[in-house]
DNA sequence: CGAATCTCAGGCGAACTGATATGC
DNA sequence: CGCATATCAGTTGGCCTGAGATTC
């Protein structure tokens, strides 16, 4: 019988093994694993808000803004005024972010495809698939414990 | 088709989601998620080396020294001299430790039951399997970087 | 001697709390 | 008004580097 204990143990052990290779990948360049997630998620469209980079990322409003300061400081990233939304930031990747991603996204593929390599195609959608049913488990949970300290 | 991509955002969100629940499930004993990760590590048997200790949670000496005397100093965990190696340091759970992790493990129970409540029996196995193979293609990079400084 | 284990000082990014300003 | 978005100050735990002591 496989046990929770298990499931979060192995959860994990892959992440953090995952985690470390990609701030080794990219030690160099002086960007961190969540730095760049945050920036391959600005990377994906267009200007997106500060609280929009937040539920993409899974993080909170404060770490998103000290990070983008942290990006803005060395000229990664924008932060301007929304258009139509006076409380909002629209944030965007500069020409050089653009262009830091690029590499960055280059120095992984390698990363990438041993990530990959340790599966079957097929084996890969089923991995994602139940990574998300994680996520939906236990965004139920944060309801139910928010919703607890009203009654 | 699913990219490598696709495997790290959604390790990446599982995980954070389960670590973000783990410590609001620990919150009011003061007691983190990477603790708990820790205490469940010593909680499986007897005396074990701090570099053990490392082993088993995947961290580094100077993270682990760290945690233990966070944990020592609230009276969880003892180091002792470890009876055979000068060098080595023998942690184990005090009778208090073992009292807390208790608390915390059935305090915790729900939390195991909702992350296994997203899957078939047999998916959680597949599960396991397929993080275990996450873990170990991260290690060969492990050694291939380490080994690429000396040529 | 080299290698392993642990100690210590210090720095940094990430995550959080709580209070506050501003615009919807 | 309530609510949402973002800011700011401050704290903490986790992870790392680098140097050193001790023991095998």
């Amino acid at each position: 019988m496989t046990t929770g204990r298990e499931v979060a143990r192995a959860l994990r052990a892959a992440y953090l093994a995952l985690h470390r290779q990609t701030n080794d990948c990219f030690a160099e360049d002086g960007v961190t694993a969540d730095q760049f997630a945050l920036l391959s998620a600005l990377a994906d469209g267009d200007a997106i808000t500060q609280q929009e980079l937040v539920r993409r990322i899974g993080s909170d409003p404060n770490t998103v803004r000290a990070m983008l300061l942290l990006l803005e400081g060395r000229g990664l990233v924008v932060r301007e005024r929304h258009p139509s939304d006076g409380r909002a930031r629209s944030v965007t990747l500069t020409a050089k972010g653009r262009r830091v991603f690029k590499k960055l996204w280059r120095k992984s593929e390698q990363l990438r495809a041993r990530l990959l390599s340790a599966f079957h195609p097929d084996e890969v959608s089923v991995l994602v698939r139940l990574l998300g049913h994680v996520v939906e488990v236990m965004r139920e949970g944060h309801r139910r414990q928010t919703a607890s300290q009203n009654g």
